[in-house]
DNA sequence: CCTTCTTGTGATATCGATGCCAGAAATGGA
DNA sequence: TCCATTTCTGGCATCGATATCACAAGAAGG
């Protein structure tokens, strides 16, 4: 590999002009800058990443830290910040943590050793160990959920789409069909989306004066399987909703396939709505109504907050707070109709 | 953020000691050693990646360079990649290359500049002008299609699986199980994977002396869109086959929505194989019938093949062929059943 | 007690690119 | 013609970590 020097000594200069030329900063005469261009083209000389970054304390890189890389959510939202980052000559290092904390920190820990200039970090569940870890750093970081519960007044940005209402938003309209007796799959109420989630619910369900049934309520894990199981049990159980919530579009397509094999038809037998609007959900037949989680936005939004941190230095915390919307489909068709 | 020579300050020694004594290599006395590590915790010391890899001449990431973000298939491959990488301490780098030949050009151009140790490139449509670069490039890379076919001798590694094979084994399986008439929407045939299944198409039913219907032939994108446009086509000219073979599950999962759409009954109407086994194929009633493609052996390899390079200077080429697997589910039960 | 070997430590050069400054060359204006 | 700019170029220090070497101190062995 080629060096600065090497092309120096070739056209017989100081690597400072062949470093300016190459840069086109600053002076350098129209006849040297030919003959620089032209060696570096002929000894095939690609400039060092490592010295570059060195010097200028700039990787070009920003770490992007998904929990699940099997889940299409997330792909949306990598996508979304990519467009961004490209246009600004930035790359996304992708780090799949598993939603596992000590490799949440393990990264946090990468980024501190300039792996990258700063980071868009989704978690399941950001705890308060973990915000004093990014507060400690003090670099930039942009979190993709809502973390105003936590009371953090920091200097870490937020991007993220407000669950509960989404959820919310899925009950009410089904209560205004006309549906009486909804159901709601959440996910891990552990964690804290899967209780942001079910408060919409639960708070849906209280407004307009409605019964909670326990036996329609039922908890998952955010995967297919869980949302399989939720349903058949309650199949078994002989204690089936006219209407069900899901809290994602996973659990809602199990619980789906799990109606069909029973024979049900749906929307007539029970409705349902998922949640995100991934791909899957218009793969069925019928296809699934779901809360539009608008991934690329907030992809795009994390990206361009970390822009703005990195390249124009700007220090106070912002957060932006994203509204769903109900995209309905077959799946859960108004009973008013 | 501090570095080894505040450190060396804080505890009167000098760089050289407090270095060594970081890394746990070469002599350090006890005393000394406790010391270093005390002062490095308290200045929260990190090393400075970018200082280390322009030294040692390794940064420990990997070039990770797929063509499609929302194919699920390929993040089948980074999950079996990263397990292996993971376990060396190396990290992926993400890249989106949407497919297009400039953005896989600037990228081996970054692997140049050393963003990364190595790489893995997943292309649509390798070919003779990328190959070449490659080659000159003498960067460990490792490509993960069938390029025997270019005649290239050379010194990157692949890993593939033989999707003609793939198409072919679905083809004969649907023969033998009695079908006669048997159609075939394949991808874009200006890319090669796309002509390779094609082949196997081809060659399967040559073999069985079956003839060819124009009719039930269609190319699609590998699109889901386009399985649905294909299948439309069919019906609407009412030429529907018994048997379908679609070259990937996206577009198979187009074209069994239209026939449901449609009232078909699948398999009893048509039978449907796709290809990929993505979590999609399993989404659906009934599921789709696919061939296994092992997008996570083919990471797994093609890390491997990676790491043996760049952690054991292998230089001789390597290539590994996978052998696709036929996965009978509902939508192709077999007609003598 | 002197030599040999093992430990422990520090000075120095290096990786490759860049920023700053000094000085040389070219240009322009009076 | 002379001085003041502007343009051009090279030297040197620097980013932070590490490898090599030299040397000092202590241990072991005759």
């Amino acid at each position: 590999m080629a060096t600065i020097y090497e092309i120096a000594q070739e056209v017989n200069l100081s690597p400072s002009t062949v470093s300016r030329a190459l840069r086109k900063s600053g002076y350098c005469s129209q006849k040297n800058y030919e003959k620089i261009i032209a060696a570096a083209e002929r000894l095939n000389y690609v400039p060092s990443h490592a010295a570059r970054s060195l010097k200028n304390k700039r990787t070009n890189k920003i770490l992007f830290c998904i929990p699940d890389i099997y889940n299409p959510f997330y792909f949306g939202m990598i996508k979304g910040a990519s467009d961004i980052f490209d246009a600004h000559g930035y790359y996304c290092i992708l780090c799949h943590t598993r939603g596992e904390l000590d490799m949440e920190i393990r990264m946090l820990q990468n980024l501190k050793e300039g792996y990258g200039d700063g980071m868009i970090l989704v978690s399941f569940d950001f705890n308060q160990q973990n915000i004093s870890q990014v507060n400690a750093s003090q670099l930039p970081v942009v979190l993709t959920n809502n973390y105003q519960s936590l009371g953090v007044e920091d200097h870490f940005d937020c991007v993220y789409i407000d669950t509960f209402e989404g959820i919310w938003m899925a009950c009410k309209y089904l209560i205004e069909s006309g549906y009486r007796r909804i159901g709601y799959i959440g996910g891990d109420t552990a964690i804290q989306t899967g209780r942001e989630r079910f408060s919409g619910f639960i708070k849906a369900m209280n407004e307009s004066n409605l019964a909670i049934d326990q036996r329609y309520l039922k908890e998952g894990d955010f995967s297919r399987a869980s949302g399989e199981i939720a349903m058949a049990e309650m199949i078994a159980a002989n204690a089936v909703p006219d209407a069900l919530v899901v809290a994602n579009d996973l659990m809602a397509l199990g619980a789906l396939k799990v109606c069909q094999q029973h024979q049900m038809n749906i929307p007539e037998d029970i409705a349902i709505i998922g949640m995100d609007n991934t791909d899957l959900s218009t793969c069925t037949t019928p296809e699934l109504s779901t809360i539009v989680m608008k991934e690329e936005e907030i992809g795009r939004h994390a990206a361009t907050l970390l822009m703005e941190r990195i390249l124009h230095g700007r220090t106070e915390k912002r957060t932006i707070r994203l509204t769903p919307e109900l995209c309905l489909r077959d799946s859960s068709r108004s009973l008013t109709k």
